[in-house]
DNA sequence: TTGTACGCGTTATCAC
DNA sequence: GTGATAACGCGTACAA
């Protein structure tokens, strides 16, 4: 029974460890134990103790305990946007990795522009984070050199690289792309054209073009120039994409699609222009979310598991901060075929 | 010219702002008002601060600001999900919105769990949050009196009711709903069914059904019980619960659809169907994303600008913040007929 | 305009 | 096992 003068919600100034101690009749410091190492602490005592903090509806100052131990218990990421599918369910998944391990996510983005990135990683920072997870393993070079003096580990999602110096979560880009590519040519495909998100700043892309090129180049094959096209990631910008690559002449008997949303645009044009898919037109996507599959002609596309992406992300993060050394994870791919690609038209 | 000895990655224990003091010589006082309020501080004073700054690399502990101050510079989110078009929209928006004011955005997701979304907002809370961000206004009882216990302002989001005691920043759902229900009327509709994402702990699902539900109750007409139809979101979802309401009898002439997945994958499997849409079936659904327009058949919405729900409700908390008296904002939204909506069939 | 000195709430180091 | 006390790094009265 707690007496009127108690209450947790009393507008005193707010209650702090000391209020703690002096209601449990212990010192500050016991406390601080029974709350952090409640084996070091007698039963008696922390029975008294949490009585108390329920009494006085304590709550720990984040602050002061980062102010003293160095650590903040945050764990910061910067991701080029949001509200991309996959980017969307890879922080989706960070975030639920890391409040099992009692971390918060903070969340900031860059918008494809390597200086917003910079600036928001200093910003997280200031902050105090305790770790990063960023996209991408391209930086600028004083970008790099700032990482590299912290001492805050950091880890590159969304791509994979054996060789990469820093810990990177993702699946293999490029090695994705050449296997589509193999598939395409063993289908009897020698034509091809590719619509591609911007490479500029974004080196997800250029692997996924490179991945392509070089797969291309062991086969004899090659992508012309005026075959290429870049462009934003939009549905819409898909449907212009396609549409100009319609008319190139030969033309193309396979379109490589350089994200989901280019695909699907491609395909929704290729439809609307009455282009037969796939026996005039073999349409391949990279990355999968619902609608490729749901469409009146799915696409077959690189399935990653953007999920896991965000999950381990967010794992081997926390296992750096502990101390256990991760060198970062390769997350598988697959290569789903569905209706939107065959056999090569003989024209 | 550095001379050897005040590299800024020096080793040694991290710099702190009495270092700064020392090698711009001046106290510490005055380099915090230097950084803090530069105008309280002579230019030349000022210069030699911000050189000393540079020199010996310092940054700003923000815990030790945070404790000092009682303040973190931090504002705390809880959203259902962040993997969802119109969430992930608003995510981007409001961290936009939250950094032009220096604004950090702490992230958290509950996953559509009452009890889940209160042990994250305790967590944020616990965190130091200077405000909170969440989604809708139901809230369990002790949920409720702990958030009006706290002194930091909240916003319920993605919710709008003129009598709402907290402020909020949404669209009307009901009222939107209504608004599509009076258009499907006029076009001669009286034979309705709807397929919602489950109402259990989702108000703006809830809110959408009473729009639905007390609009045509005013033209005299009705949804029958079994011609409702629960479930999750996604597009095999909007799928299957279109094959359950097609075999109804007599047929609906018009389904409403609570969101976006569900109206695409309706639509889908419509025309997988051979369904004619809108001639025989009419499809409309809530909110907006680019697929929609684009599908073969575009389909008819609802269109909230979830960016807007973002970027006003991280206005409004940090206004909260700032003493500025805040009332919430309703966010307009907008009918968006396309081809999958027409006048009812006369079978 | 500038410097001194204290306090913010917690954890860690010592004694006991 | 427990208690006193000194940091942690910054902001800010207050005095100069």
């Amino acid at each position: 029974m707690t007496d009127g003068k108690a209450r947790p919600d009393s507008s005193m100034s707010r209650v702090g460890l000391r209020d703690v101690a002096r209601i449990a009749g212990v010192s500050t410091a016991t406390v601080s134990r029974a709350v952090n190492r409640p084996e070091s602490v007698s039963e008696a005592l922390r029975d008294r103790v949490n009585l108390a903090i329920e009494q006085v509806g304590w709550v720990p100052n984040a602050a002061a305990r980062a102010l003293n131990s160095n650590r903040t218990g945050t764990i910061g990421a910067v991701f080029p946007a949001l509200a991309l599918g996959d980017f969307a369910r890879a922080i989706d998944a960070m975030q639920d990795a890391l409040a099992a391990r009692d971390y918060v996510l903070l969340l900031a983005r860059s918008n494809y522009d390597p200086e917003l990135e910079f600036s928001q990683v200093r910003k997280l920072v200031e902050r105090g984070v305790d770790g990063l997870i960023l996209v991408g393993h391209s930086r600028a070079p004083g970008y790099q050199d700032y990482l590299s003096r912290l001492k805050i580990p950091y880890i590159n999602s969304f791509v994979y690289e054996a060789d990469a110096v820093m810990p990177c979560v993702g699946p293999d880009n490029a090695q994705a792309m050449a296997q589509m590519v193999d598939y395409l040519v063993e289908q009897g495909h020698r034509r091809f054209s590719m619509i591609a998100q911007t490479t500029r700043s974004n080196d997800r892309a250029l692997a996924r073009y490179e991945g392509v090129r070089r797969a291309l180049e062991h086969h004899g094959l090659a992508i012309p120039p005026r075959a290429l096209f870049e462009g934003k990631w939009s549905i819409a910008e898909g449907r212009a994409l396609l549409r100009q690559a319609m008319t190139l002449d030969p033309r193309p008997t396979a379109l490589i699609c350089g994200n989901s949303l280019l695909a699907v645009g491609a395909l929704l044009e290729a439809l609307s222009l009455g282009v037969a898919v796939p026996q005039q037109l073999s349409i391949v996507g990279y990355d999968d979310v619902e609608f490729m599959s749901e469409l009146p002609v799915p696409i077959t596309t690189v399935r990653v598991a953007s999920d896991e992406v965000g999950r381990v992300a967010a794992d081997c993060v926390l296992d750096l901060l502990e101390g256990k050394a991760s060198r970062g994870q390769r997350i598988p791919f697959e290569i789903v075929i569905r209706a939107s690609s065959g056999p090569a038209c003989d024209t």
